[in-house]
DNA sequence: GCGTAACCTTACGCACGAGTAGGTATGCTC
DNA sequence: GAGCATACCTACTCGTGCGTAAGGTTACGC
């Protein structure tokens, strides 16, 4: 009882590349929605309107699978960064840019992205790879603090610069995560927020001051 | 072949609250260590020096058993720095206090809390539990943002209230994480770094500005 | 027009681990 | 010292879902 009668077969017959992203759409919005574990290959497959053992043939097994979307959208968010922040600008300049194309890219991909990086904290085998990201934007965040720390004449231990760098990341992170699921929240308010908070920090704050955004 | 035929026998009985400690504390060593599901029951029961049926005795299914873990961790937290934060301080006193205490806990559960608190936050079951605890401590921190604004004379609506308090918290797990990766730091050196990004801010840093802790 | 390679399928094997059935020992109460 | 509740065990069942074997079908080069 294996062959089919040939009734109406006729699939369209993709190249492997054009599959490709359409797997990856799937596994990312079946990962996010579901979470790693909960996920199973059946779905995203069907999903993408393909068999699994197409899935297994392109990309792998379940964690090859979840490693690739990670890349992808990974790269992806990088791209929009560091094509928004360029190195010749002020400091503060180059963290509200940074800032703005960050929350606008979660924004943008809310559901997929932001709920996919959640997931990668918890697992053992996806907690480096991530680790690897996250360290890449902290040492962004540290180099660009240092720079403007030496323009003023001040001089920080390599520690402390990156744990401050790593305090900034996680709350923006952590207003990412917010944003994510306060789904009537603008990205740029947001980004605003976040800027009032690094740049200016609680005490300027509780003096009134506070930050805005440049005109333009 | 079901009978043992009363070898050495003579496993202790204990009481039932005595074991479930017991239980907790392997609970929280294995799903640290392993994660949620990688952790298999039979070696939290192993490691419990018990057997599997005793821990659905007392304990009840997995997810019940992940929650268990994540009450008992939680609550002690939030008693350890709600006792040191007492309510009638200066904000920044309190602040500090609450960062000491913090940091300090984190810094003697290590591997369990910490990891645990990681392993929390990609399951979908466990998200809303860790969202709650997380949920009072912003609160407590937005509050404690808005007394001492409006001692100040300032006025801030309250979602900039909540987001920046959300930012505060984010970035201090954030430092948490890092804490638990670096067994050689100092606890009490992390809070203070948290204490700048929290209350100077990063552009009061760059003009050298540096809070340190009060004596005593 | 025909082979061959790439595309795509159905249908299964199999391990792993949550949860359970059913039985044994031990201490407490009267 | 009989009865009863509680502590505790070994040894299973069984669903779930990853990964695969083996075979069908379409496009493309020559």
């Amino acid at each position: 009882m294996l062959a089919r009668v040939s009734s109406t077969p006729t699939f369209k017959r993709l190249p492997r590349a054009v599959r490709e992203q359409q797997m990856l759409d799937a596994a990312v919005k079946v990962f996010s929605r579901r979470g790693f574990h909960a996920a199973s290959m059946d779905e995203i497959a069907e999903d993408a309107g393909i068999s699994k053992p197409m899935v297994y043939a392109y990309l792998g097994t379940k964690e090859e699978l979840f490693v690739a979307c990670l890349h992808r959208e990974g790269t992806r968010m990088m791209e929009a960064i560091a094509g928004a922040a360029a190195s010749d600008l002020p400091a503060d300049e180059r963290l509200w840019r940074g800032l703005r194309a960050f929350f606008g890219f979660v924004g943008a991909h809310r559901d997929g992205w932001a709920v996919l990086y959640r997931q990668a904290r918890g697992e053992q085998p996806f907690a480096g790879e991530l680790a690897t990201m996250r360290g890449r934007l902290v040492e962004v965040v540290a180099g660009m603090l240092d720079n403007a720390l030496r323009a003023e004449g001040h001089e920080v231990g390599p520690t402390d610069l990156e744990v401050v760098a790593y305090a900034l990341v996680g709350a923006t992170e952590s207003l990412a995560d917010w944003l994510a699921d306060h789904p009537e929240a603008d990205p740029e308010k947001t980004a605003t927020r976040m800027m009032n908070v690094a740049w200016l920090g609680a005490a300027q704050l509780l003096h009134g001051v506070t930050w805005r955004p440049p005109a333009g």
